[in-house]
DNA sequence: CAGGTTCTCTACCAGTTGGTAGAGAACCTG
DNA sequence: CAGGTTCTCTACCAACTGGTAGAGAACCTG
């Protein structure tokens, strides 16, 4: 054995197998799991169509590995945040907004891969679930507790959790949206955007009364 | 001519036609709009390939046709629930969340094709923003107009439409959300997700001051 | 040196895709 | 009947797809 190690999950891995899947996840996230052939990956990764195979065996094997290992990244960041971050629960849930929303603008293909998993062929939607687990639960933690505060707006949490996935992933990944939204772009659209979708959210979990 | 006719657009139809382009609208909207082949199309609409290719000259002209009759399709179908609806603000934008909502549950291939076109190979995102307009342009006006009375919290209206279709589609098509939020499903769990959607918006955008 | 690991090379395969070609057959209308 | 419209039929094409086969070459390690 030379440079190979092998991965917490079992896996074998390399350095050119962590290259193969960076630059695959590049690809699959923001152009579309099923848009990116193996030629391109190996080409896009500096390296043969056979090299690939050698790793992964598979395509699809690959395609696996690589939204397993995205989403284990946005997880991993979003919890580091949180655990960083202040206790309180409005602004925790300020620190998931700009932590996702930041990932989506930045590393667009986080989100996308996420985003892309209604068209999978293979039916992983339960992985999926189980890697997204730890967030969700996190999450749903807080807004249950901050409820019982009275500081959070009473409500199902595991809704409002994806509530929150869909304004946020959806403002800052979602082209159509985007396009609504922000027909110029540029750094101090994205800025404004940023700020309008943390006061919606606040406004949106906030234990409130009507004014006037 | 027999049976053909000429539609506004200026292009060509007949039964057949129509038929093609509702039965593609189904499929590419539930499965992908790159994920289906001529001849799938051509057999589900029961008709054959060349058929398809007679009416639509090629796959992506049947593609683009199918994007605009199905943008048009809700956008006429929301417009039509404002005008027969009650004209006070947060009414207005719950009768959008109730309609959009309804459209991704009972006929989930219209915000399908809508949140498919981040994969499009030609970009048409000028074509599907023009044909929003009308219904954006609805959406803006209401919200403005409240702002100055003071019902709808303050900012920018064109960010709280993105925010709010994100927040509708998202929670209704997107698998990743709806997993997380309502992993039983059926009719009860819709009824109860659409309830906490209607509370989630309405106090993400009206006015109001923190309790406690 | 031996042997395993990692990667490249050339060559090939079967399946699927969108699209073409051209003839023929119903069908309606003038 | 003539002629256009609508649709089917058989047959074919080039391009691309994921994947296989097998040999060879660097490279490191024991």
């Amino acid at each position: 054995m030379t440079e190979a190690t092998v991965m917490r999950s079992g896996r074998r891995t390399s350095p050119t197998a962590q290259q193969i899947i960076a630059v695959t996840a590049r690809l699959l996230g923001t152009r579309g799991i099923e848009h990116v052939s193996l030629d391109e990956i190996a080409v896009a990764a500096g390296v043969r169509k056979q090299t690939v195979l050698y790793w992964f065996g598979s395509r699809a094997a690959l395609v696996d590995t690589v939204i397993d290992v995205t989403i284990d990244e946005l997880v991993a960041e979003v919890l580091a945040a949180l655990a960083g971050g202040p206790t309180d629960a409005l602004a925790q849930v300020d620190t998931i907004v700009v932590t996702v929303f930041d990932a989506a603008v930045r590393r667009p293909h986080l989100l996308g891969v996420l985003r892309d998993l209604r068209h999978l062929p293979s039916d992983r939607s339960d992985v999926v679930t189980s890697r997204l687990r730890p967030l969700v639960d996190a999450a749903v933690g807080v807004l249950e507790h901050e409820m019982g505060q009275g500081r959070i707006r009473r409500g199902d949490p595991a809704v409002m959790v994806g509530l929150l996935y869909a304004c946020i992933g959806g403002i800052a990944a979602d082209p159509v949206a985007r396009d609504v939204t922000t027909p110029g772009g540029g750094i101090a659209g994205l800025r404004r955007l940023r700020r309008e979708v943390r006061a919606f959210v606040r406004a949106a979990v906030m234990n409130s009364a009507v004014v006037g």
